[in-house]
DNA sequence: GGGTGTGTATAGTATATACTCAACATGCAA
DNA sequence: TTGCATGTTGAGTATATACTATACACACCC
C-alpha cells in the first residue's frame, strides 16, 4: 500500500478549499478569508505557501470552515492544541516519557490502549 | 498529604541553583550563566521572574547545569521538547484522543499503561 | 583602599511571528 | 464597456521573543 507524501500546509487547505468551492460560492477565497478574519492577501499567501501557517486561531478558524479535525490542522500548522499542551506540561515526565514509548508503537496497538483507557477500569 | 503550590520557573531555578552554591562556588550566578552561554544579567532577571523562562535550549542547559529533568525544566518555561512535539504531529489525532483520555487518568494508572507499552505484547 | 567577586538595574537590539493595506490583472455578466 | 468578483503582488507594520551591553552597588580580602 503506497502512502502518498503529506501535502504542504497551504496545499492542503487550497484542496479543502476548491473542493469546495465548486458546489458553493461561499468558498471562494476571498469569503473564506473574511469568515476567519484574515485578508484575502494572506490566505492566497497561506495557500501557496508564501507564508508560515497561520497562528492557532486562524487554523482553528479554518479548520471550522472546512471541516477539518481541529488537531489535524493545529498539526499540519506545526501547533499543539492549548489543552493538549497544558495537560502534557501539567505531568511532564509522565508524559514524555508515554509519548517516547508510543512513539514508534502501531496504530493498532495504541488504538487498544485508547479503548481501554476509555472503557476505564484503571 | 499537602501538595506545595507550583513555583514559578525562576524560582524554581534559584532555588535549585543556591542548594548547589552552598557547597560549591562554581555555581554563582555568573559562572552558572556562563556555563549556559547567557549573561549574568538574564539569567538574574530569570531568576527573580522579572523576564519570561528563556528559549528551548537556554532550558535544556540549564537542566543539565541543575541536574533537573529537562522535560521538567521545559514544561516549567511552558515548552515541551522537540522529539515529543513531533511524535504528536506525526500522528495528531491518535495522540490528541490518548492525551485527552488520559488528561484526568492518575498517575499509577498511566505508570501501568507505561509499563505494559513496554513489555510490549502489543 | 584597591582588587576581585557577588548580584542587579537600565536601556537597548535582533529576529521571528503574524499579520495588514493598497493596488493590480483577469474573467464574466449585464 | 463598465461593473463586480476573482486571486495575486509588493511593501509595510505591530507585537512578541529572546536575548545583550554597560554600568552600578555592595561585600570580602589582603
Amino acid at each position: 500500500m503506497q502512502r502518498s507524501a503529506a501535502p504542504s500546509f497551504g496545499t492542503h487547505v487550497r484542496a479543502l478549499r476548491e473542493a469546495r468551492a465548486v458546489e458553493d460560492s461561499r468558498f471562494s477565497l476571498r469569503q473564506v478569508a473574511a469568515r476567519c478574519g484574515v485578508t484575502p492577501a494572506y490566505l492566497s499567501r497561506l495557500e501557496r505557501d508564501e507564508s508560515p501557517p497561520p497562528g492557532a486561531e486562524v487554523l482553528v478558524k479554518l479548520a471550522h470552515e472546512l471541516q477539518e479535525d481541529p488537531d489535524v490542522m493545529l498539526a499540519m500548522g506545526g501547533k499543539i492544541s492549548d489543552d493538549l499542551r497544558a495537560a502534557i506540561l501539567a505531568r511532564p515526565r509522565l508524559f514524555a516519557d508515554l509519548i517516547r514509548a508510543l512513539r514508534d508503537t502501531p496504530e493498532h496497538a495504541v488504538l487498544r490502549i485508547l479503548r481501554e483507557v476509555r472503557d476505564g477500569d484503571w
